[in-house]
DNA sequence: TTCAAGATGTTAGTCGCTAACATTGAGGTA
DNA sequence: TACCTCAATGTTAGCGACTAACATCTTGAA
């Protein structure tokens, strides 16, 4: 029961939410995020403080964005299992921040805020250490996706080895990326990440699968 | 003025220190992480808080185990500019690991100790989070040891991404380490996650440099 | 109009962590 | 031996993240 509908109530409190965030972010960088209270947070968004716990689990959330890891794991899963391990990977990611970077709904604005945040989580440690946490789910979905055989440890062994080592690459691109304020392509700037760890033949180009 | 002189007084400092560290352990271990507090290290200790927190800054720095980011530092400072980054880095890892789990003072119960810490790290996401991001620190370490041409920023990046790969597959390896309870070789899984990773040919053996 | 449920506010409390001050005991010195 | 200094520890008070419980108000539907 009331699940449709995608309107009414929840469009409130969806837009709340998106006060809440906004505020947090915008505080956090011009404070510093240790600097500024989650009271501080509530004020500025005229809620209270109860009220942003009821929206966002912990105050790192409030930076932290969602990996898009099931946008990532359906490529993962409908690569080639004839391709090297980290080819499949990596051509997941590229092809899953093309989709992100591109087209879309509000895109400047969005990306905006998205390299505000990334900015936060690259420069404060406690919120750093929480998206490389992240990033570790993100491997398992990752592993999952690739459809080992259950039975062979060791292929399960490289899987883990072979996409922790590409997301790894991957943060580095993203790192890179908020540096540059978003003036390079992101998908660009994964596909020297991967070229630079794991050679240039691996990541070549070739969308025919 | 007093530096010289382990001993006297220094030494109960650093068996307080050890105490500590013991029972928290096996307290994380034993009720978990989270349901146990540091008043209930102190106590158990025979400590008060306060002195806990005077050893370890934080309840998290009781399980951390330090990165030896010199030796490994060292070690890709002296290897050959001349060989891909992926090996200059992961050489010095399998070498840094080698001489860690090999001959040393109290090695068995040393070795017993870390793979308890090693557990909860992985298993606690508090510690994990932290951890991955020391390495983000080790990561750092090792792209200065590389000694790059500080004016290139492509040369930067890449580097940034070989070594944050490199480091991703050695968790891996350090997490498989953990569930084996250490009866396989750390240095050799560290190999394996790495040939996984770069393939078998960037990882051949080759000890004279 | 009425009612059930969801969203929010309020209060009190736990826990990680810090600062400030008091106390003790070890180490060197007269 | 007596004394002095300072490091190590304990104690207290307090901040901030986070939770649980209860009260309130609004919304959406009958």
């Amino acid at each position: 029961m009331s699940e449709r509908h995608p309107n009414l109530r929840e469009r409130r409190r969806s837009e709340t939410r998106r006060v809440i965030q906004t505020h947090a972010v915008r505080l956090f960088t011009d404070r510093g995020y240790d600097a500024t209270t989650v009271a501080d947070v509530a004020d500025a968004a005229g809620v209270s403080a109860m009220t942003v716990y009821r929206h966002f689990p912990t105050k790192e959330d409030l930076v932290l964005i969602d990996q898009p890891a099931r946008l990532i794991a359906e490529r993962v899963a409908g690569s080639s299992p004839a391709q090297p391990l980290v080819r499949r990977i990596g051509g997941a990611l590229v092809d899953a921040a093309a989709v992100l970077t591109g087209e879309r709904d509000g895109a400047a604005a969005n990306e905006r805020f998205l390299l505000d945040c990334l900015r936060l989580m690259i420069a404060t440690p406690a919120l750093r250490a929480r998206h490389l946490d992240s990033q570790y789910a993100l491997q398992q979905a990752i592993v999952d996706a690739l459809g080992n055989d259950t039975t062979d440890p060791d292929a399960a062994f490289r899987a883990q080895a072979a996409a922790s080592a590409c997301l790894a690459a991957m943060h580095t691109a993203l790192a890179r990326w908020a540096e540059d304020d978003g003036r390079v392509e992101l998908p660009a700037l994964i596909t020297r990440a991967l070229a630079a760890s794991f050679g240039d033949d691996v990541v070549a180009i070739d969308h025919d699968d």
